[in-house]
DNA sequence: TCTGGGGTCCTAGGACCC
DNA sequence: TCTGGGGTCCTAGGACCC
């Protein structure tokens, strides 16, 4: 049996944790720069906000309806993500994280009544966590999702709906519309919808060979999945990345290289430290930069361009000193830039490489401790910024707009809420 | 004025090899 | 007249996910 575990509009349930009064109220979530809504609570979504919406076309009303905006703290959701997994970790050996808000759940023995240890599940994670989570569980990952949907859509089921034998099955896939099936986008669904299909019913019943026909082998999995054959694989330990991105949208239009080449540089500061802390070096890497393409006046430009390690590092000084010369390579003097970013690609194993048979040995043991005690002083919340390459812009400060910040409630003392007695 | 960020997989086509 | 067959690797673009 599968489970999936998906916290109800994770954000927004963050928040509320350490603010308890905004429970049942309009609350809003935003993404980087407070460009669009990426969060909402349900109440959010009863006065007809939608993800995605921008932010400055729905300013206006969110206010006139007393709803409450926040900026996101993704440092606090990352914390609170851990804590949602390690109590499903206390329920279940076998766990994917799927995503932030999201895991699967691998039972291997029959656990007595689904539904009741389904629902165990929520109300524990909900006691130790305070966030609201929903499980599904079918013998797939698509079906679980299925069971998923139903558990968060029906307060009757209390948080956990079990999809177990072949009449459910086909009960739950008709009443789901095919376009909420895992796997199938925007792009599909016109096409799905000419073939006459319109529940998950449908496209499963359909003959093996004609969904031959008619999709390619990630439709044909999703075909079996749906049909109760499970074949979308299980990543239990979590697979080494393959690329890290940091990439941000401006505040306003930047036009002064010198100002896009700080921000460059913290932007590959942020991913070499996060390629450092899952043990990998990076072969190659790439900077983009980009003009608001919103914009229907005004001259538009992309550019991306890669640049090769010549020995694969997670140094941030080699790192920041190719994102540059990249950089350099990008820029076109006179456009106004909205976006850029760093990728780092042909990632791998940092133990698992054999440096050039030229490198400095010396040199290079002497920056790895280097970049060892830089990562330890900076480990905590509170010295993230303490030290840094002079080069680097590591605050973004007034690049990007946060005007509804919450506090680190959970990772920094100086943020930890404080409780006023009364006498 | 203002419009997110970070991933994966699949496929087709080109370069290259024998 | 007539111009092979079979591979791999890499990349860009598309589709999907959260």
């Amino acid at each position: 049996m599968i489970g999936l575990a998906d916290c109800d509009n994770f954000f927004v349930s963050c928040e509320r944790v350490f603010r308890p009064a905004l429970c049942g109220r309009p609350v809003i979530v935003l993404s980087n720069n407070d460009g669009c809504a990426v969060a909402l609570s349900n109440e959010a979504k009863a006065l007809g906000f939608r993800r995605g919406d921008p932010y400055f076309k729905i300013k206006e009303q969110a206010e006139a309806n007393g709803a409450f905006v926040f900026s996101g703290n993704h440092r606090l959701y990352e914390d609170m993500s851990g804590r949602v997994m390690m109590t499903l970790r206390s329920f279940c050996e076998e766990i994917e994280i799927y995503s932030v808000d999201e895991g699967f759940m691998f039972f291997n023995d029959a656990m007595g009544d689904w539904a009741d240890l389904g629902r165990e599940i929520v109300r524990t994670v909900r006691r130790n966590t305070g966030i609201p989570v929903s499980l599904g569980l079918a013998p797939t990952k698509t079906l679980a999702k299925v069971a998923a949907r139903f558990a968060k859509k029906y307060p009757a089921y209390r948080g956990a709906c079990v999809i177990d034998s072949d009449e459910k099955r086909r009960k739950a896939l008709s009443l789901t519309a095919i376009g909420d099936v895992w796997g199938v986008g925007r792009r599909n669904l016109p096409k799905l919808q000419r073939q006459g299909l319109t529940t998950a019913l449908q496209l499963a019943d359909l003959a093996e060979d004609r969904v031959k026909d008619l999709f390619n082998i990630v439709g044909l999995r999703m075909w079996r999945e749906l049909n109760g054959e499970s074949c979308i694989s299980r990543e239990i330990v979590p697979p080494q990345r393959k690329t890290i991105t940091c990439s941000r949208s401006f505040q306003a239009d930047i036009f002064n290289f010198e100002e896009l080449r700080k921000a460059v540089a913290g932007f590959t500061a942020i991913v070499a430290r996060r390629m450092r802390e899952q043990h990998l070096v990076a072969g190659a890497l790439e900077v983009f930069v980009a003009t608001n393409r919103f914009h229907t006046s005004g001259p538009q430009y992309f550019n991306s361009v890669a640049q090769r390690l010549a020995d694969p590092t997670d140094d941030t000084a080699e790192l920041v000193q190719a994102a540059l010369k990249a950089l350099q390579a990008a820029f076109r003097p006179g456009y106004g830039y909205k976006k850029a970013g760093v990728t780092i690609t042909h990632c791998m194993d940092a133990n698992a490489v054999t440096g050039s048979l030229f490198a400095d040995r010396d040199d290079r043991d002497r920056r790895r401790r280097l970049m060892a005690a830089v990562d330890k002083i900076t480990a905590s919340p509170a010295n993230r910024n303490a030290l840094h390459l002079a080069s680097v812009d590591c605050t973004f400060s007034g690049l990007t707009r946060r005007e509804h910040e919450s506090r680190l409630f959970s990772t920094n003392l100086n943020d930890i809420i404080e409780i006023n007695l009364r006498k």
